[in-house]
DNA sequence: TATTGTTATACTCTATAACTATA
DNA sequence: TATAGTTATAGAGTATAACAATA
């Protein structure tokens, strides 16, 4: 009587997982960032350092903690984003109103200008990233996901 | 003239934010991940392990390098998760019927069991996930991610 | 006593180069 | 010459503990 093979797999059978938002959500979102780290990095920005500058933009006079707050990141790990953006002269700290622990945040005038440019380019690759999406399509996942986490 | 005071933030703005398709993607992901990694740890399983262990699951005798193109993994970031599954006697490793260099990945009656359940699992923590979305909705959200990186 | 911002540091995840055995 | 699996290691991302200054 002959050993029986082992088995082999042809073409590999995702259905299972495919049926799992998670691991969906995750697979899209590496996509788009990977888009994203290409089409960006000409501003110097990762997904993270465009999502503060960008709150700052729409935000003047944010502090820190709001930032971690609205982003979900812990406070020492935006020390060294901050800097950063501050070094490059993108950002300013102005002292807060109300609070003299914190700092209001404030984009500059070259921070405004390159934001202007950043958020068109932003713009084109969500386009060409959800190119196989519909207008309505891409209102409708947009709302399905922030059902999901806010 | 009184020295103009640099403005505070009373609620934070994430309109653009959520405007962006990845923002919106990756936000849901780690929420979904969040929820993954809490119920998950009685199994030992982080995603990535349950994504490996679950294609083994439906694809016996897949080798390596097709869950590393299946997942999107590198090659040297496969081998301690396949270690260490091999090593909790998960899984074993058969020789390939048709390459001698590579090897087909099978569960074991252990890992059988231990799939039951954590499917059973994945599919509890994934209908809590997404509580706020009707079955269509659901559906319809993996359609639309899968538009993306399909 | 609690909170803002910060430093230092550990841990995990991801990426690159190079090797061996076989196709 | 190309591919499957592996090792070693570097780099990036994420986490906890603890501190000074202010509320």
């Amino acid at each position: 009587m002959p050993e029986k093979l082992p088995p082999s797999v042809d073409t590999v059978d995702t259905t299972y997982l495919e049926s799992l938002t998670g691991y969906n959500a995750q697979r899209a979102a590496l996509k788009v960032i990977a888009i994203f780290l290409d089409r960006m990095a000409v501003y110097g920005f990762r997904p993270v350092d465009f999502s503060v500058i960008s709150l700052i933009t729409h935000n003047p006079g944010i502090t820190s903690r709001q930032l971690c707050a609205a982003l979900d990141i812990l406070p020492p790990n935006l020390v060294a984003m901050i800097d950063t953006l501050e070094r490059r002269e993108l950002i300013v700290r102005k002292p807060h109103p109300r609070d003299g622990r914190a700092f209001g945040l404030h984009l500059t005038t070259t921070g405004k200008k390159l934001m202007r440019d950043a958020e068109i380019t932003a713009s084109e690759l969500e386009s060409h990233a959800t190119q196989r999406l519909s207008a309505t399509e891409r209102k409708s996942l947009h709302r399905l996901l922030q059902k999901i986490y806010l």
